[in-house]
DNA sequence: TCTGGGGTCCTTTTCCTT
DNA sequence: TCTGAAGGAAAAGGACCC
């Protein structure tokens, strides 16, 4: 505990608002007050419209020039909409299909990490500059910790916050909404109180009046499944979860979440605000324009199945990490996932090494069904230590040896067998 | 008619060793 | 030699998050 002399924790999350809507928006301000939804489109959208307005810049391009959603094919998921959007009932994780049918009419922007990331280091910057004990939670999140920040116990954090949030508009032109409390569990709730661009300030004894009304969905953790298992039992709020014993909670939902959830609908949370980590994995997906079939379809699958180890290895180099738990995922037609790993007794980096490791994962998998998706993935990373060069090999090459080469010699029925089986990959 | 990609963490199952 | 218990590590699955 906290000695009387020290100040009290206080914890921001900081969320901007729509980030990937209004990064594009500062791109294409025509657009403003339009359906638009960020999904789907594998191509640059700039290059697509330049090929018949070079002579524009960008934010002169009409807004007709633009793809709308009714044009759209092939499979995928909205990103994010905008609240014009919305207002068809078009929402994120939204087949493209049915989001087609609800507002064909709506502007189609292709996802533009690098543009997002881009924009995400300048508002991370901003806020180190101000306040040095920040976590990253990924690409438009953050915690940061006001304790020892000068000026970061004022109003409860409210001067501080209003700060960040200035300064990060003047630097990027993008609004943010942060709520500062005792701790993240209950920063993260606060965020979401006055959207956008807005502060809320969450105090000890605000629990009852602020937190308790809450739908359990709210509490960070609590996601649809539990939400349903929790309704089951008659919880609906967190006052009502806060109300349940504990050891009824432990019996009902296990010793980790039973108790955590006790916690949380009590406002208790002691993580620190984590300014470094190391991943725990790198892994590259991949969902087939249509379904494949291990046997009808070998040479593509074949191909992508190289093709994403080449990036899994490029990733690795980049990034500086070895691992030695090399696995695969594969999704079927009917949505039912699974992997296999395997450990290797050393860590590796390159493509040909995760390919012959991953390809024995995939001689485990019943491959006689048609497949939606696959994966490659590496775990127990250890990083590669600087200016130490690595073997690399080749991929591709090896591949094509091992499978193209027997399918002359064999008749079509044992590669028929081989395949089902897996053990061409 | 559908349902992305890249992660973390936890629980359960399986396998191996003693 | 066989069998079972115990414990740990690895594997598999699933919930959750952005």
């Amino acid at each position: 505990m906290l000695s009387p002399v020290n100040p009290p924790r206080r914890i921001a999350h900081l969320d901007m608002d729509a980030f990937y809507a209004s990064v594009e928006l500062l791109r294409y301000p025509q657009l403003k007050g339009l359906p638009v939804v960020i999904g789907g489109g594998r191509r640059r959208l700039d290059d697509a419209l330049r090929e018949h307005h070079a002579d524009l810049p960008l934010h002169e391009i009409p807004v007709a020039a633009f793809p709308v959603l009714k044009d759209y094919t092939g499979r995928g998921v909205i990103t994010t909409a905008t609240y014009a959007a919305r207002q068809f009932g078009v929402g994120s994780a939204m087949g493209m299909m049915k989001a087609a049918r609800l507002c064909p009419q709506a502007i189609l922007l292709p996802v533009d990490f690098d543009e997002y990331r881009r924009y995400s280091r300048r508002f991370k910057a901003v806020i180190t500059d101000i306040a040095p004990v920040m976590e990253d939670r990924g690409v438009d999140e953050v915690y940061i910790d006001f304790t020892a920040v000068p000026g970061g116990q004022r109003e409860g954090g409210r001067v501080l916050a209003r700060l960040i949030q200035k300064s990060i508009f003047d630097a990027t032109g993008l609004t943010c909404s942060v709520g500062v409390a005792p701790n993240k569990l209950l920063a993260k709730m606060a965020s979401e109180f006055n959207k956008p661009n807005g502060i809320s300030i969450v105090q000890p004894d605000d629990l009852q009046t602020l937190i308790w009304p809450l739908a359990c969905r709210k509490i960070n953790g609590v996601g649809p499944k539990a939400e349903e298992k929790l309704a089951a039992h008659g919880i609906r709020t967190i006052g009502e979860l806060a109300a349940r014993e504990r050891d009824w909670l432990v019996s009902t939902f296990g010793r980790s979440y039973g108790a955590w959830l006790h916690d949380a609908a009590w406002g208790r949370d002691e993580r620190a605000v984590v300014t470094e980590s190391e991943p725990v994995s790198i892994s590259r997906e991949t969902t087939f324009e249509r379904d494949l079939h291990a046997v009808r379809d070998k040479a593509e699958l074949g191909a992508i199945f190289t093709r994403l180890c080449e990036q899994l290895a490029a990733d690795l180099a980049r990034k500086g990490y070895r691992g030695k738990t090399i696995g695969i995922k594969l999704r079927y037609d009917n949505f039912q996932s699974v992997t296999r790993d395997q450990t290797i007794d050393h860590a590796v980096q390159d493509a040909a090494t995760l390919r012959r490791v991953a390809g024995q994962c995939l001689k485990r998998v019943d491959l006689s069904r048609r497949l939606r998706l696959l994966g490659v993935r590496v775990g127990s990373l250890t990083p590669v230590e600087a200016g130490v060069p690595l073997p690399s090999a080749p991929v591709a090459a090896d591949f094509e040896r091992k499978v193209q080469a027997p399918s002359v010699k064999r008749s079509s029925s044992a590669i028929k067998k081989q395949l089902v089986s897996g053990s061409l990959f």
